[in-house]
DNA sequence: GAGTTCACG
DNA sequence: ACGTACGTGAACTCA
């Protein structure tokens, strides 16, 4: 029998928007209704592939039921307006999947349901009516059934049959009217009779089914329920008449109508994707992508196969400004395609697409053609690899992507593609399959891996058509030209050079660590009189705070917090909470840092390759990862002797570290530009003793030394939007007192106060912030209904400013270092970057030439109208760097 | 894969 | 009544 499923519209969408809360993409848009609802969607399409769908909705206009009972659904509120917007762009999505939507004037969504159900039963059609309301109950009949959401988010079912109703109501469906009746709804402002709940209704149904044969036997009954029946039969009618289904509206459709299609084509894949549901769209394009995979490719290219028609390829490239490369490295080979006007060509052998890099490089004007391609600096490295290298990086679309929304978290060419181009391609894990199913390159044939490679060719192409315009329009064409696309070397630079470690020392600490690890554990069991495993958190608790009975300070989600702030509390009140906190700091150590890091040290070379990522935050700082060499231990004495194994790159050689002073109070005091904290800066004094003196009032030679530490929290709790109640509980002082603090603190530097009410106005107005170089950062959550969620939002729009300013100039400063040493021909080398640190690694004829550098064109990077300044140490590790 | 904890600026 | 400081990455447990 075929099936047909009726979606009660408005009733779903409404479940969903107060089930679900706090969705928005990334422009701000909610989207909690409609993520509910297309998942929904989604999962009718899986589960039930009916014949037929349509969804019903009300229209805001008066119905039957108002027009005899002028109450009905009285005391409604309105449609919020974050809920209208998606209602709006949820019936145009239906269109787009060619959805039948069911209105009719007079009526409401449930009447046109009924209508229809009564349809389906006479041509011997099952229908399901999907919905997050109880009155449809009494349609439910052997071919009728409810799909009624009973998840928060809704898009969980639980079947209603007949069967269902008995069990629970001891009623028929069609009773349920009669005991609706006599109960009434409030919801809906249906009277029923006073006095007469569903309890007292049931029974009544029950016994006498309907009420004209209820009011035949008036005489049954006793007492005051007797009185309330018999004074209440108007009411009883008229509620009956209002919580009646209408099965016979003049609904005008048919079953044809609502001939289900695919609901996941391309227009529908379009308006996901500008909603950012990326969950949704990794499931659909997962099968849309099968239905394409049989498709000849749209882009016609070459295969060049021969040498003679490389060379012939490469007669054209001397007229050439740009070139749009794309390439992989399979297991054995390098596949490499390219386009060249209109024309898109793939070499197929590794050795032709070598002497391809090398002819590019040795062309007159290899210079001046501009390499186009999806991250570059991976393309550096596998230039290099090959025996080439790349000259003139010209555009990146993986980090243009990044800058026109530095919040999202992918950025692979399939999620750009879709995005940018609407197109729907294959991604490697489509194409290879993943986890224990994916397959080697070297089971494709060469043709599959050309049609993939050219795949994403060609959207490289096309995105480079349309993204540096996207990117104009947001005004960061000179953020992307100046200081990105610049630093894409120098991350690849410090990529390949490495931090050379000393093995045999990191490997002696390591060990030091392990047999400390052994001793506090074996400590720690005698104590709690049983083994167990101090790395669970649930264990722990356990027996700190179920068998030991230590008092439990704060929860989390899953349990007791065993975290460093609870057990320092816990310290005085058992012996074994210090030994737990000092296995925790040591496992830490080498876990992470010991034999963590020992894993990453290339055998041959004796160093750490890091990864530098440009496209992960969303200030605009840089990453590093694989190993994380932005995170070495320095705070504690024990951590710190990590970095003692982090050696110049030969025994000839020095560690040369600069780091900006105080970088993100400067650019605090650049952007507000308020004259105290200015002042502060300009006369070089100790910024933290001067906002004390600010503070308390006192001149700052007789500021003490407590006095400057809770300035010093002040001035970096300020950078993050720190209120009272934190402050405060940092300092041991009460909360007035951090308010007071706070207060004295605005009114000594009015223009910091100005600044941080500004930003937040415009933030909530233009829905993003940016740095000084434009840098932008979109942030929804500000407009957020939730306060907490609105409240950070405003802490990210106050910081963001300021940590990516801050970014900036570092990105600056890098790419001026970088281009001195290369210029002076220096044999010196960046090697790292933590946010407001250099490392470079040079030869120790060049120290002072070298640092001299780093200390000119750091502080000189910008100009502010405060002073930047850089403090500079050479050393024989990272460990002496201080 | 989520949750917790902890290392850095 | 609630929860309270921004930005990262890695290791570990547990479902």
């Amino acid at each position: 029998m075929k099936m047909c499923i009726l979606i009660d519209g408005n009733s779903l969408l409404y479940r969903m928007f107060y089930g679900i809360r706090g969705m928005t993409n990334s422009k701000g848009v909610p989207t909690n209704a409609l993520y509910g609802f297309i998942n929904m969607l989604y999962k009718i399409q899986e589960e039930y592939q009916p014949a037929y769908l349509a969804v019903a909705f009300d229209l805001a206009e008066p119905t039957f039921r108002h027009q005899k009972y002028d109450a009905y659904k009285a005391g409604r509120d309105k449609m919020p307006e974050e809920l209208q917007e998606q209602f709006d762009i949820l019936k145009n999505m239906l269109e787009q999947m060619q959805i039948k939507i069911l209105t009719l004037k007079g009526y409401e969504a449930d009447d046109i349901i009924g209508t229809v159900s009564r349809w389906g039963a006479n041509q011997n059609i099952n229908v399901n009516i999907i919905t997050g309301d109880r009155d449809s109950f009494q349609l439910v009949s052997d071919q009728v059934h409810v799909f009624y959401t009973t998840t928060r988010s809704g898009n969980q079912f639980t079947v209603i049959d007949p069967d269902y109703i008995q069990d629970k109501y001891g009623v028929l469906p069609k009773e349920l009217i009669e005991v609706k009746a006599l109960m009434g709804d409030t919801s809906d402002n249906i009277p029923g009779i006073s006095g007469i709940g569903e309890k007292t209704a049931l029974k009544l149904v029950k016994k006498y089914h309907d009420l004209d044969t209820l009011y035949e036997h008036t005489d049954d009954l006793k007492g005051k329920q007797k009185e309330r029946i018999i004074s209440g039969k108007e009411d009883a009618y008229q509620s009956r008449f209002l919580g009646e289904i209408n099965q016979n509206a003049p609904v005008e459709s048919s079953f044809e109508q609502m001939v289900m299609k695919p609901l996941f084509n391309d227009a529908v894949i379009k308006t996901l994707t500008t909603l950012e549901f990326s969950s949704i769209l990794k499931k659909v394009t997962q099968e849309h992508s099968n239905t394409i995979k049989g498709e000849k490719n749209t882009h016609p290219y070459s295969i060049i196969s021969h040498s003679k028609d490389l060379y012939f390829i490469c007669g054209h490239l001397a007229k050439e400004s740009k070139l749009v490369i794309h390439a992989r490295e399979t297991e054995d080979a390098l596949c490499l395609a390219f386009q060249l006007g209109h024309q898109f060509y793939y070499i197929d052998h590794t050795d032709l697409a070598e002497s391809f890099l090398n002819t590019l490089l040795d062309l007159p004007n290899a210079d001046d053609i501009k390499i186009i391609g999806y991250n570059l600096k991976e393309l550096s490295h596998l230039f290099r690899r090959h025996g080439g290298s790349l000259v003139n990086y010209g555009y990146d679309v993986y980090i243009a992507a990044y800058l026109l929304n530095p919040s999202d978290n992918r950025y692979d060419l399939k999620t750009l593609a879709l995005r940018f181009l609407d197109r729907p391609i294959l991604g490697e894990e489509d194409f290879l399959g993943k986890g224990k199913k994916r397959v080697a390159w070297t089971d494709k044939s060469e043709r599959e891996i050309a049609d993939f490679i050219i795949e994403e060719c060609a959207v490289v192409a096309d995105l480079y058509a349309i993204l540096p315009k996207a990117v104009e329009q947001m005004e960061m064409t000179g953020l992307m030209n100046q200081i990105e696309m610049p630093l894409i070397e120098i991350m690849a630079s410090m990529e390949y050079q490495g931090f050379k470690i000393d093995l045999d020392a990191l490997t002696h600490l390591s060990k030091t660590f392990e047999t400390r690890i052994e001793d506090l554990s074996e400590e720690i069991y005698e104590i709690a009189g049983e083994t167990f495993n101090i790395n669970s958190t649930k264990q722990l608790g356990t027996i700190l705070f179920d068998k030991l009975e230590l008092p439990a300070v704060k929860k989390t989600k899953t349990g007791y917090s065993t975290s460093v702030d609870v057990l320092e509390q816990l310290r005085p009140f058992h012996p074994i909470v210090p030994d737990i906190l000092e296995y925790r700091t040591v496992s830490k150590l080498d876990s992470t840092y010991g034999k963590g890091l020992i894993k990453l040290v290339d055998p041959k070379t004796k160093k750490v390759y890091s990864h530098f990522n440009q496209t992960v935050t969303a200030t605009g700082r840089i990453s590093s990862s694989d190993p994380n060499l932005q995170n070495i231990p320095v705070k504690t004495d024990l951590g710190r002797e990590i970095r003692r194994v982090f050696i110049p790159s030969a025994s000839d050689r020095l560690l040369l570290d600069a780091d900006y002073s105080q970088i993100e109070l400067r650019v605090l005091a650049h952007l507000t530009g308020d004259k105290n904290l200015i002042e502060a800066f300009v006369e070089n004094q100790d910024i933290h003793t001067r906002t004390a003196s600010e503070i308390f009032g006192v001149s700052m030679d007789t500021v003490t030394r407590e006095q400057r530490s809770r300035a010093k929290a002040i001035n970096f709790g300020l950078i993050y939007g720190k209120q009272a109640f934190s402050l405060g509980k940092e300092l041991g002082i009460s909360r007035k007192e951090a308010q007071d603090y706070i207060d004295m603190y605005f009114a000594r530097y009015p223009g910091v106060q100005k600044y941080m009410d500004d930003i937040r106005v415009s933030a909530k107005e233009k829905g993003y912030v940016t740095t000084l170089w434009g840098r932008r950062r979109y942030i929804p959550e500000i407009k957020s209904r939730n306060r907490m969620v609105a409240q950070s939002g405003e802490r990210m729009a106050l910081n963001t400013p300021i940590q990516g300013s801050a970014a900036d100039i570092m990105k600056i400063a890098m790419i001026r270092v970088y281009r001195r040493l290369e210029q002076e021909q220096l044999n010196s080398h960046l090697i790292l970057q933590v946010h407001d640190e250099l490392i470079v690694d040079t030869d120790e004829s060049e120290k002072k030439k070298v640092m001299n550098i780093l200390i000119d064109e750091m502080e000189h990077a910008v100009t502010l109208n405060v002073p930047l300044i850089v403090d500079a140490h050479a050393g024989k590790s990272w460990y002496e760097l201080k």
